[in-house]
DNA sequence: TTCGGTCGTTCAGAAGACCGAATGACGTTG
DNA sequence: CAACGTCATTCGGTCTTCTGAACGACCGAA
């Protein structure tokens, strides 16, 4: 009857409908950023405006969706600040890196990152600024392809090729010009990243960036660190040195964490 | 046939149920910090433990939503960060004042909130630490009784009494013993900090610290600022000197604000 | 003003979710 | 070792929601 339509549409028989429609109009408005109106999100999502009528008088009446003073466009209302927040709160690791981070951070007086994997992306869940606490917030929770940062490959370096093989998505999207899309030479770097212990990124993301990165948990987390500069002040003799300040932080961090597993 | 149904629950009929819901589980985990199981949050919720079953399948399945290793216990997941730092960054106060609230947090060398009022609290949009940006993110998102803020308070005071009286809970909650619960007395102050032009908290939500706060966008938004002290370093004289630089800063944000919107 | 386009909103038939009881799995207690 | 507690999970009947087309409101253009 249905099986039709929803293998045409790709989706799992087990979903609420309207439950995943919820969550599928706050993922739209959060990475938009900007401001849909009812026919555009129902557009973009490919469902009923009727339909999305409904649920978006639900989300609104609780304030999880915001009119703006026209009455005619959406956004991302106050409530979902709070829960945003509170993953980072509830997160053993995000708890315990405060420290460990800022001490790292004062040490390189670099940018320093805390940073999961997610999928086929990191998520930044801390950061630390090497100057001032400017625009601190632009950056938690946004999302970068796992291939083409050092946190993504430090976190990749610790499973089988196969196994990296079957998390990404290819082919490797391609950033900027230095970013590895090749897969003989992607997995060959997280060999080496194995070997040495921790990852680099060479402007692969961001042109011009040059990070260091290391992994948590000891070879079965998601989680790992980094710190970053302008290759202007991030040369190879440079990139060592910070390498084992990041390393030392690491795994400070992951012995506080073991302890913390072990109580 | 269900109006009884809905009526004694309180519901209005033009909620989507799952909809509904899973925003409550998010508000649920989200306050709640820890984790909770399916029948523990079918209790809290009154709602049958198979209904949320199949919701919590959903979002897990979209990454909303984390079973920990034993595979029983749900917590917020990753999705839920990108969303409530997007509110953030959409919002043209939070983008536009954190220049000013740099500056403002220099020039007083105490921390420094933006805030905005929704409903009967204060949520805190953006923080800067007097010394460290140490434990940033624990603030930004948080919720406190306007009435016992001084970001509150601020925004209040731009509101008839009869306003005021709609908008909170009365009777006022009480959090510290110098918090202001006698409804006369509390319009009083308000009627002063319309007058003064700043507002005032004494310890009020937090026993010794002491907080000025003004109202950003000329008597008609929601939002304020507010710089905040231990008492040891706040006393009356110092609070005049801070009122003033809390002033100038909000009028400069403010200004900024019509500038925006006039284009 | 009138027209064409957009917007959000409503409504009754059709499709799917909700519910409660029963099940299986697990860890704990007697 | 066994019985119990709690846990997540399944299943079919009933009721709710979803749907698509039609409606009324609005804005800018002609």
């Amino acid at each position: 009857m249905e099986s039709v339509a929803e293998a045409a549409r790709g989706r799992k028989p087990e979903e609420v409908k309207s439950a995943a429609r919820v969550l599928e109009v706050l993922e739209l408005l959060g990475v938009q950023g900007a401001r849909l109106s009812l026919a555009e999100m129902a557009a973009a999502m490919a469902v009923p405006k009727s339909s999305l009528h409904a649920i978006l008088r639900t989300m609104e009446a609780r304030r999880w969706v915001d009119l703006d003073p026209s009455g005619t466009r959406y956004g991302i209302g106050l409530k979902a600040l709070l829960t945003g927040t509170a993953y980072l709160e509830g997160d053993d690791v995000t708890s315990l890196a405060g420290p460990v981070l800022d001490a790292l951070a004062e040490e390189t007086g670099e940018a320093v990152h805390l940073g999961r994997l997610d999928g086929t992306h990191v998520v930044y869940l801390a950061k630390r600024e090497s100057r001032h606490a400017l625009r601190m917030y632009s950056a938690v929770g946004r999302r970068l392809p796992a291939h083409a940062t050092g946190l993504g490959k430090a976190v990749l370096s610790q499973f089988d090729p196969a196994e990296v093989q079957r998390r990404l998505d290819w082919p490797l999207e391609r950033l900027t010009p230095s970013t590895v899309t090749d897969p003989d030479a992607f997995l060959a770097q997280l060999a080496e990243t194995r070997l040495r212990g921790w990852a680099v990124d060479d402007g692969e993301n961001s042109v011009d960036i040059r990070c260091v990165a290391v992994a948590l948990g000891g070879g079965q987390g998601m989680d790992a660190i980094s710190c970053s500069a302008p290759k202007s002040r991030m040369d190879d003799a440079r990139v060592e040195e910070v390498a084992q300040a990041v390393t030392e932080a690491a795994h400070s961090l992951s012995t506080l964490l073991k302890r913390l597993g072990q109580h």
